[in-house]
DNA sequence: GTCTATAAATGGATAGAC
DNA sequence: GTCTATCCATTTATAGAC
């Protein structure tokens, strides 16, 4: 299933080539969002692409491999800059407060919620690529907040405790049920205000859980 | 898109007619789990009931509909004994220890991750089967959590406050990232052990976040 | 390498006999 | 109501010309 595209058919080594199979890679993207990965045909992509076929054919062994190329992708480009310290000078309930609506933001960002649609309905039948997309996507977001975490425990800002627990409450705390709601289209996506009040909530339980001190957390 | 089945194209009452529609009902949830959506064909839905392809559509006009009345009948079976209260005498941690682990319990199910994955990869093109399985789901679980702790709220055990956002935090806090990693198949399902330091450690969190008094939980 | 054209199979859905 | 047989569209993948 080798999807760090060391090798393919096609010579990737001229500009064109290169340009092509960005191109086929971009059209399959958004197909496989827009339609799913079932219903998103080859044809489709290759329209869109503005290639043939057989040109597609010659980048991709198939469908499935040019999927898993697909979430590579994401991964990467949305991994990039995550979760970059705000300001160290603020206090750790304002910085907890901007790390989560990143969080948040993330999570419901409509191609993350397109791409774990489309992962989630493949991973059965397709373990290797619900593992790809987890250590690409979401581990590279926990590890990160473990790091933010662990930091504020050495500060002294939090209870010592293990970082990874508590990196994976804060996920959950900050999350609540907005993500299921909006995976499931229950309604249209959460407004920016109730984004907030549920970053809100869930720093609020996760200072009181984990604070160092008593509480020092306003009601 | 009539799925509470009040009427369908066959006869539903003779005996003969219900136990084909279960037989179909059956088969199709079946291969939906085990190909998804998109790979499982009316032909084999038809083949492994037992029936002809012309009696399938005489009883479904279709096979989204069919998806549908599969997700309707799973949520029913699945709700049916929801978070019985154990025993009222324990102390609040014993209790929250218990619904924790049902909630956990509920949420790895192979049946839970399957429908949740065929939902997802749908949902985006078909809503209203997305709010179907999300009322007749997660709300259920949701709203019956939400009694529990609105109880303890009012025997003065928790904290005073929005017993909703409560009831998605405790879900938030339980589940951890264990859910994730079995929907996206990661690896293997939580042995029990996993599930149990899960839930002990979301519990002692909830209870620090949410407990009246101060901390009554022991580190 | 890239195209056009097509192969080979399978999909959902239906007609007509009984 | 149920079956057998079939229609027609669409799918993935490939062969062969340039």
């Amino acid at each position: 299933m080798n999807t760090t595209a060391p090798r393919e058919h096609a010579h990737a080594d001229s500009p064109r080539a290169r340009g092509k199979r960005q191109a086929v890679l971009a059209a399959a993207a958004r197909l496989f969002r827009e339609h799913g990965y079932g219903d998103a045909s080859m044809d489709a992509v290759a329209e869109r692409a503005g290639v043939s076929k057989a040109t597609l054919y010659a980048y991709f062994p198939g469908k499935h491999e040019l999927f898993a190329a697909v979430i590579q992708q994401e991964g990467d480009q949305k991994s990039a800059g995550l979760l970059t310290e705000p300001r160290p000078g603020d206090p750790l309930r304002t910085r907890l407060l901007r790390h989560g609506r990143a969080v948040l933001d993330l999570l419901l960002a409509e191609e993350t919620l397109s791409s774990y649609r489309m992962v989630a309905a493949e991973a059965a039948r397709a373990p290797e690529l619900g593992r790809l997309y987890y250590e690409n996507g979401a581990a590279r977001l926990h590890a990160r907040l473990e790091q933010v975490i662990e930091a504020a425990m050495r500060a002294g800002e939090l209870r010592r405790g293990p970082a990874d627990v508590a990196a994976a409450q804060f996920i959950g705390l900050v999350r609540g049920d907005l993500m299921l709601r909006a995976l499931l289209c229950v309604e249209r996506v959460a407004s920016a205000r109730e984004r907030q009040a549920s970053v809100r909530a869930g720093v609020d339980s996760f200072c009181r859980a984990w604070g160092a001190g008593g509480a020092q957390v306003a009601p």
